[in-house]
DNA sequence: ACCTGAACACCGTTCAAGT
DNA sequence: ACCTGAACACCGTTCAAGT
């Protein structure tokens, strides 16, 4: 890449999460350029799209995130499904707009942010399943639909702005997908 | 009213009813006034802002919905909390988008919807209490929790149009605030 | 009283013209 | 190769001019 293409690059990305971190993942595209000194069809140029843009931002956390819930399975089975929960909530409301987003993106394939976030999905169904087979998660419920409802928590802690009502919905819901629920 | 002015206004709703079901509640006014043949300056003559406009398609609803939850109190306690959040996921899934619009007009106290939707939503918060008085509800969480997380459930519910998978997590989320599980 | 639509300030996205 | 910004097709909202 030349130089001044990799300068407006990064600058790019930077303005990106200037904005997103303040307006979320609807953050104005032709803001982004404004604030990176740089022509809009340069944005388009780098970044055919909104979700190309969170693609760069996001990919190492999902990524990382995916690694986390492999690794909680080795802990005991009673803490892990806790521990996913806050390591998943953490990330997924690291912008507002960021619930419906990933969502959005797990349902189209052929999205830029799609490989990512569904290895991150997937290695937390395993790890659901896990904790179904070990007696600790109910077994009535298909494994996916635990980090559905923690999305759609992190959601309502958009909406509302209390965290604390996030932290105790989180209980909540860690509780109701208790095998001791079922 | 004139005459003129009571057609406009029931073409308006008319219009505003069909595309908010089919677009959602951020459906664009211009084309809810080109629907309803008027011009733009005439919606906003009769409807302020798009919240006057929910308001007239939902304020009875709304109104039925309060009543609904303080009837609810006669039920035995433990039918009473799934009947509630089956009868509020029911009416604030009427649009997609609208708990998200609920749950901003709860934190908007001008606004148009507010009245109908805070009774609604006190009404069932009473409810709620009276089962945590029954010992049905676990009582380490505040009432509004119950509402506020239903309506995230119904969010969910938009964004993966996974009707089974709603009815599921309204029952772990039932599960996860009974009694039992605190 | 009420209606209309032009006007203004924004979008997202594409693409011809420039370097 | 890459950048630019005008152009197009949309918004929400206001308000002067009309009836």
């Amino acid at each position: 890449m030349r130089a001044d293409a990799r300068r407006n690059y990064e600058r790019l990305l930077a303005a990106a999460e200037e904005l997103f971190r303040r307006d979320g993942t609807e953050a104005s595209l032709e803001e982004v350029a404004r604030t990176a000194g740089v022509g809009i069809g340069t944005l388009y140029r780098h970044f055919p799209n909104r979700d190309a843009l969170l693609e760069a931002l996001l990919r190492e956390q999902f990524e990382g995130l995916r690694a986390a819930a492999e690794r909680l399975t080795e802990l005991p089975p009673e803490q892990a499904l806790t521990e996913l929960l806050v390591l998943f909530t953490e990330r997924i409301t690291q912008y507002r707009g960021l619930p419906a987003s990933a969502l959005a993106v797990l349902r189209t394939p052929g999205s830029a942010l799609y490989e990512a976030c569904h290895a991150m999905n997937d290695a937390g169904q395993r790890l659901v399943e896990h904790l179904q087979r070990a007696g600790v998660v109910r077994a009535d419920v298909p494994a996916r639909d635990v980090l559905a409802l923690a999305a759609s928590v992190a959601w309502l802690g958009e909406q509302s702005g209390d965290l604390e009502q996030r932290e105790r919905l989180l209980r909540v819901v860690t509780d109701g997908f208790s095998a001791r629920s079922s």
